[in-house]
RNA sequence: GGUGUUGUAGCUUAGUUGGUCUAAAGCGCCUGCCUGUCGAGCAGGAGAUCGUGGGUUCGAAUCCCACCAGCACCGCCA
């Protein structure tokens, strides 16, 4: 044994006891008579005390250790004279009689620190010392903790843990695959699954009855800061339940994990319809943490010479609380250039400011009197002191430039709080979504998400405006605007998943190639089944009121899914391309 | 594919309208002093052709162009 104790276990009824400690040395303090090394693992720090006068040749070996140097060290732990409140081992220290040098560092590039000075780059780079730091092994020590606790929840409510396989076949549909290609069968590839959809709704099938996986997901599509190309889903599915189970039994997973992980209790889980989201917030994963709601004004409007707004699809605008003061006509300027960016696209900003002194300012001011502008104030219930902030134009667009705006105002009034929760069930997406360019419909979650038992009459002889209007037993669980996961209950009948197919586009020939493994286990009694999947790295993110996922991922990859440690992607050699039977043929 | 933004000692930054910039500071590093430090202190020192390549200019860290890299976003992500 390298040690006795970690050096975070010691405390001041240890003083007396002879110990063994290891780790890494986090500073050194050279005094000159005394020498004092702060010792540092996983589990704390623990001061090691030398004196010149004790021991000459000790005291004058520790003063030449370095940072980062591995040392083992024995010692009497004993009461400190003066000690040090911020550090739980901080009222004992250790008066070492024997040290060992394990290892030498090299010093690192930038200091293991709690507020480093390393950029996003360099730690990056030389991530296994970026792990050393303790706020990034506090955020894995948290991801772990997630699944544990996960692990344990679901466990105790019957599921079972299935591993699929990563060597899965590609389907067209849905995010871009990665594939790897097999040697044995020269030409053909296998991808990496996007998710286990298919393999978990076969274990339905075998009759497992309750499964889950804690599971990689692979998706080649470009990357954000919550989006890794790699990244981990809690991974569900149940038989014989309705969507009611399903939303109940895993709003007591996010209970358990929140009371666990945060000791937060959870108040309620709302639940929304899809279409309530877009219309009330522009989005299909509102943020309540505040209210902001939308209020379409098309009534109120139109009709008064305001060529912009009669032109309008929609009129829709929000009402910012009580900022009347705080908000100059700079910054209603400025809010107006944000909408207007590229990224936005808005083609501008109406504002009304009521004021507090009761006066109304707005920039259509010449085409609504106030008379019009107080029956705007009451459609929002405005009173003095609040700014409405009106857009119009496409009803899609500019609920989504709307959804922005509310957010960056959210952002902006602090309204936004990390440390406040508000889960939110949204309910009843579309089924399909059609899709302008090539003239289809896709599925807007996965093609085997069961239409609402009403609609499933429509489905079957509809038209084409009748499938756009088609609901989906089909789910999403936000948390702060934040989508945590989604679901859906599952088509088992292979006649109503064949006419799916055919609504989206497959040939009987293209289905049966794809799915044909699917739809025939579903000829051997499938049951009813559904299920959900929870993004394991963003729930962590959201936990600790983050917005990027990179910190909870051990060796995540960058903005253009690299691994600036271990460089991959990376060429490979002719003699492996050769076994593959693969030529490149790189465009410049 | 597109937009924005950043790039200056090991690290984090400052550097005005181009001219004592022969590039500054803090941290880190090295040396010395120092017996109760814990962000130790004090004194001294080393360390940068300013992302790369062009261009403009008498003169470029600074202006222009291209490229490279990081970050954020749009498209994309059933």
């Amino acid at each position: 044994m390298y040690r006795t104790h970690h050096c975070g276990a010691l405390r001041l009824e240890d003083a007396g006891k002879e110990v063994t400690l290891a780790g890494w040395v986090d500073i050194s303090r050279n005094l000159g008579g005394m020498t004092f090394i702060d010792l540092r693992d996983r589990f704390g720090i623990t001061q090691l005390a030398f004196n010149m006068e004790e021991n000459v040749e000790l005291c004058t070996q520790a003063r030449k250790v370095g940072r980062e140097w591995v040392l083992q060290a024995t010692g009497i732990v004993r009461e400190r004279s003066s000690k040090n409140a911020n550090r739980a081992t901080g009222e004992i220290e250790i008066s070492v009689t024997s040290l060992q040098v394990l290892n030498s560092s090299k010093v690192p590039p930038f200091t293991i620190q709690d507020d480093t000075d390393g950029g996003d780059d360099i730690r990056m780079k030389y991530r296994y010392l970026d792990l050393r730091r303790n706020p990034v092994q506090q955020n894995i020590l948290f991801r772990h903790k997630l699944a544990m606790e996960t692990r344990k929840y679901l466990s105790d409510a019957e599921f079972i843990e299935v591993e699929t396989p990563v060597l899965i076949k590609s389907t067209p549909e849905g995010a871009r695959d990665f594939v790897v290609p097999s040697r044995i069968n020269a030409g053909q590839f296998y991808a990496l699954p996007q998710s286990p959809q298919t393999f978990k709704q076969l274990l339905m099938v075998s009759g497992f009855d309750r499964y889950f996986q804690i599971v990689k997901c692979f998706r080649d599509e470009d990357l954000r800061a919550d989006r890794q190309p790699e990244f981990t889903q809690i991974d569900c599915e149940m038989s014989f339940v309705h969507q009611e189970d399903i939303l109940n039994t895993f709003e007591g997973l996010t209970r358990h994990l929140f009371q666990t992980l945060k000791g937060i209790e959870l108040l309620d889980f709302p639940r929304m319809q899809y279409d309530d989201a877009v219309r009330l917030y522009g989005s299909d994963k509102p943020d309540l943490r505040f209210g902001m709601e939308f209020k379409e004004l098309n009534h109120l409007a139109k009709g008064k010479d305001f060529a912009i707004f009669d032109q309008a699809e929609l009129i829709v605008g929000i009402c910012a609380q009580g900022i009347a003061d705080q908000f100059s006509n700079k910054d209603l300027n400025e809010m107006t250039d944000w909408v207007k960016r590229p990224q936005i696209g808005a083609g501008g900003l109406v504002y009304v400011r009521f004021n507090t002194d009761g006066s109304i300012k707005s920039t259509i001011g010449k085409f609504f009197s106030d008379e019009d502008l107080q029956l705007w104030a009451s459609e929002f219930g405005a009173k003095a002191g609040d700014i409405l902030f009106i857009m119009s134009g496409e009803t899609d667009k500019v609920r989504k430039q709307l959804s922005e705006l509310r957010l960056e105002l959210g952002n902006r009034l602090g309204l936004r709080k990390s440390d406040e929760f508000k889960p939110l069930w949204v309910l009843d997406f579309p089924l399909l979504e059609w899709d302008e360019t090539t003239e289809r419909f896709y599925a807007m979650h996965h093609p085997f998400t069961s239409p609402k038992k009403a609609d499933i009459p429509r489905m079957l002889n509809g038209d084409h405006e009748t499938m756009k209007s088609l609901r989906a037993d089909a789910y999403d669980l936000v948390i702060n605007g934040v989508e945590i996961g989604g679901g859906s209950i599952r088509i088992h009948d292979r006649e109503l998943q064949s006419k799916n197919f055919k609504l989206l586009g497959f040939t009987p020939e293209k289905a049966e190639d794809q799915f044909g493994f699917l739809m025939g286990a579903f000829e051997y009694g499938a049951p009813p089944h559904g299920g959900i999947a929870f993004g394991l790295d963003r729930l962590c993110a959201v936990l600790n009121g983050q917005n990027s996922i990179r910190d909870f991922i051990a060796f995540p990859k960058n903005n253009m899914g690299r691994d600036t440690m271990i460089d991959a992607p990376s060429a490979i050699d002719d003699v492996q391309l050769n076994e593959l039977s693969i030529q490149l043929d790189i465009k410049k």
